[in-house]
RNA sequence: GCGCCAGUAGCUCAGGUGGAUAGAGCAACUGCCUUCUAAGCAGUAGGCCAGGGGUUCGAGUCCCUUCUGGCGUACCA
């Protein structure tokens, strides 16, 4: 139960009775529509919510806003609400003081709901995909992959407790130019490995990771050195398959280290086996968005997004500007490109497995793919625009002693997600990627290394420890956190117990936001300022002591907290240990 | 060239569809442990919200523009 928006929705809806009765008592104007936000102001001096109702229907009723405020203030009643006051203030705010009731539903809807505290039905019947990481299969992943991987589960996690029914999903590139060159560069291995370094250059473009070459031993280990002897075609095949065998449990338990696990690994090699890239590309033919040119298959972007755009109300100048190209579907060779396979594996996600909704987090080297892919998606007649969403999310750059270290697979040096693991702890990693997507970060290795108290993490995880240690100490006095029904909740009235009686209410709506903007990051921010206002109110309010109707109060209180702030960590796949 | 993302305290960052005096954490300085965990609390100091225009009762937030940084603009994935 969200109980900000509950609040938010008492508050304009007695506005618009008091407006009702001041029009019918002749103190304002009537028949005009009262608009205006309900808003929890940054200094509680203002007030718990406040309400700018009054001056925004200011030009509406031709009236001053303080004179509004006034009326409406007048034909305000409170009875039966969650309000014990309420008073007009500054330019015309109407301000709203929540009262006793209120604060003892929030304290009970955390007991009743538990550790679903925060689930909210606001996406109820929403099939979504989030699809995340999809890391080549080739070598090790990286710093990007890393940070891609929390922000996915994450959000994923956001949008099932907002309530959509959610699906995590890892695309597996193992089709196409770089499955080839990966399988080349395992067999350039093998065959020096065989035959002496000298004997076969290794390609240019072809993997140069440590990784490649431990593959090559790994294959002649199993299979001996008869492969010498097979055609390329069979050999590339056996070392691709071999190679994809070793590399993706490693993934699978890399990830599953971050605590992260998916519900399908979905292979691209399907797609192509089954036909229905094949089809996807026939299919845009037979809508009349293909043609052919220099033997291969065009698809006619420029056309498809000039249109859209066209019709978003862009000059025809604008768009020519923009250069709009169009792309290769099967290139003359044959082989259909990357992007003809995922468009069929986005026409498969819509169309075939039927989500309303599919999400990808991708890196930010990945933009210049997104109008495309829902272009293609809109002539396909499947809504790209509103039903395929692409969080891109800038890179991660690694810094070491104040220099960039650069991370490709090709060079073979880069800092792998595993041996970040190695170095910094699983909660640290997870809270430090919970950034805001759009922005981005530096991560400096010599301070991961020396990751102490100044991880804000160890901030919240300490304030669950306390009050885990606390009620641990109390029981052994005999004093048990009651049931939210045996507890005088009213005698709690000091302005720490509000202020935190008023951050636990935040949850759910925290998640809604969250699952709106796409934006876990929200809710590192939420617990922060939760642990903030647990550590104050336990310096001001103590325990034992108190008088026994107020401690047990207090000690509910405090077991609320800890439930919140487990909830919200655990949303985060942050650990929230009872002892420090 | 064109396009996408970003620029807020010394550092890392928060700042719902524009609202009241721009906030945390870290670092610095000053206090607070015979009492439920001091990995904590209270306080001091730190700002031309990159610069310049505009929109309005009101702009960190919206529009235009300049600057700075990252990225993209393949019959690669």
């Amino acid at each position: 139960m969200n109980l900000i928006e509950e609040a938010k929705r008492q508050i304009d809806a007695l506005l618009q009775q008091a407006y009702e009765s001041a029009a019918a008592a002749g103190q304002l104007p009537g028949g005009a529509e009262l608009n205006g936000i309900v808003e929890i102001p940054k200094d509680s001096a203002n007030g718990d919510y406040a309400a700018n109702h009054a001056m925004t229907a200011a030009r509406a009723l031709r009236c001053a806003p303080r004179k509004i405020g006034e009326a409406l203030l007048a034909n305000l009643n409170l009875d039966g609400s969650y309000f014990d006051a309420a008073e007009l203030a500054g330019p015309g705010f109407l301000n709203f003081r929540l009262g006793r009731r209120w604060y003892a539903e929030v304290l009970e809807t955390v007991c009743a709901e538990g550790r679903d505290y925060g689930r909210s039905d606001a996406l109820r019947g929403q099939k979504i995909m989030v699809e995340f990481v999809s890391a080549n299969p080739t070598g090790p992943m990286h710093m990007g992959n890393a940070r891609g991987g929390v922000l996915g589960d994450a959000l994923a996690e956001i949008l099932s407790r907002a309530g959509a029914e959610v699906w995590r999903e890892f695309y597996v590139n193992d089709a196409g130019n770089q499955i080839e060159k990966f399988a080349n560069s395992i067999d350039v291995r093998y065959r020096q490995q065989i035959l002496g370094e000298d004997a076969v250059a290794f390609p240019e473009d072809g993997y140069h990771g440590e990784d490649i070459i431990a593959l090559a031993r790994g294959f002649r280990a199993q299979y001996g050195d008869g492969w010498l002897d097979k055609p390329v075609d069979e050999r590339h095949a056996a070392m691709a398959e071999y190679g994809l065998s070793v590399n993706l449990p490693k993934m699978k338990a890399d990830l599953a280290r971050y605590g992260i696990r998916y519900d399908e690994w979905f292979l691209e090699s399907s797609l192509h086996e089954s036909g229905f890239v094949a089809d996807s590309v026939a299919q845009l033919g037979a809508l009349g968005y293909t043609y052919e040119k220099e033997g291969a298959v065009w698809l006619a972007t420029s056309r498809i997004l000039g249109e859209a755009l066209l019709r978003q109300g862009k000059t025809p100048e604008q768009i020519e500007k923009l250069g709009l190209k169009d792309d290769v579907l099967r290139r003359a060779n044959g082989f259909y490109t990357y992007f003809a396979a995922d468009i069929a594996y986005h026409r498969n996600k819509l169309a075939v497995r039927g989500f309303d909704r599919a999400i990808n987090i991708w890196g930010a080297d990945h933009h210049g793919h997104v109008a495309r892919l829902k272009g293609a998606m809109d002539a396909l007649g499947l809504d790209g625009e509103h039903r395929l969403d692409i969080v891109l999310m800038q890179l991660v750059r690694l810094v070491r002693d104040g220099q960039v270290v650069r991370m490709s697979k090709r060079t073979g040096k880069a800092i792998s997600l595993s041996d970040l693991l190695d170095e910094i702890p699983v909660d640290a990693a997870r809270w430090f990627f919970n950034a805001k997507p759009e922005s981005q970060m530096d991560f400096d290795l010599g301070l991961a290394l020396r990751q102490d108290s100044e991880n804000p993490v160890y901030y919240v995880q300490y304030a669950h420890a306390r009050i885990c240690s606390m009620l641990r100490s109390l029981v052994e006095e005999g004093l048990e956190v009651p049931a939210a029904g045996e507890a005088a909740l009213d005698k709690l009235t000091h302005p720490r117990e509000l202020d935190l009686i008023k951050q636990l209410s935040q949850l759910p709506e925290e998640i809604r936001l969250a699952a709106r903007d796409y934006n876990p990051a929200r809710i590192g921010s939420y617990v922060l300022e939760l642990a903030a206002r647990f550590h104050r109110f336990y310096t001001e309010c103590r325990v034992r002591g108190a008088e026994p109707e107020l401690a047990k109060a207090r000690l509910l209180l405090s077991d609320c907290t800890r439930r919140v702030i487990e909830n919200s960590l655990e949303i985060l796949g942050v650990s929230a240990p009872e002892r420090m």
